[in-house]
DNA sequence: GTACCTGCAAAACCTTTGCAGCATC
DNA sequence: GATGCTGCAAAGGTTTTGCAGGTAC
């Protein structure tokens, strides 16, 4: 639905500003691309992608990747490559993967989270706030087998 | 209780014989220093611990790690720093940590974990084999609030 | 004796920073 | 106009590989 990307785009472009960055046309098109896709990406694929390959450096994805993390609305994850992956991060949506460890395939899982309960409990217990998790499968891929 | 570390490591040592390694020196005490940590550990953590310091190279280190990842026998995590955490990996136990996203401490969670069960259902539903998991909290610790 | 493991050195790779110029607010 | 963002270049740190020699089996 192209609504839907719509309306995560425009939210999270009035995010970043409410939050104090600038509207740039780096941004948009960074969000825009992380919106789009269905898995999480590197810092490579992004700044090789279609949308941001002529637009601008990498080094300044990578600047505004950390701004963008900084304000909540994308996420980092550390998968077990060597390069760091990124995923936007709408509130309240949670995503587990399931990742093969011989090919390093990633695959977005959708199921009920278990998690979430724990979440609070072990704020609690703790004392740490703001938290979120993050929960990985890693296995053997058929195609690997 | 040293004996329960003990029979870890003889454990430990013979899976990996049996699985096609020598039984070097620095493997005994890798294993050793992972086993007797209660936190996972990088790289250069373990190469410059006292009880690998003078014993072998960091490269050693490096190749050793890869090799008993690769026999199971320990597992590398994919926290947020730039450098890979390894910590022991006893059959069936899980282990899951709270991190801060500020100062990066790590602290092991032992909490029953919920995910367990999941498991089996993603390994059918996604034709995955070997299948485990790797969950963790991220937040705001109480020193950095 | 053979196959694997180790050390040293160096390459490869991703991430991170400095600084001058430019765009957004 | 002030502050933040961008590009280019270069540094920083971890991971990875080559090769000759040593060690476990």
């Amino acid at each position: 639905m192209t609504s839907d990307i719509q309306e995560r785009l425009d939210w999270a472009v009035q995010t970043c500003s409410d939050r104090g960055l600038r509207r740039t046309n780096a941004m948009r098109h960074l969000l825009k691309e992380l919106i789009t896709s269905k898995k999480p990406k590197t810092l490579a694929d992004l700044s090789e992608s279609e949308g941001l390959r002529d637009l601008c450096d990498r080094v300044t994805v990578f600047r505004l990747l950390g701004r963008l993390v900084e304000k909540k609305v994308i996420r980092r994850l550390g998968f077990h490559e060597r390069a760091a992956y990124y995923v936007f991060s709408y509130p309240d949506e949670c995503n587990d993967y399931l990742v093969c460890t011989d090919c390093g395939k990633i695959e977005p899982l959708n199921i009920a989270c278990p998690v979430e309960t724990l979440e609070e409990e072990v704020m609690k217990n703790s004392g740490f706030s703001g938290l979120y998790h993050e929960l990985e499968f890693y296995g053997q891929c058929p195609a690997c087998a």
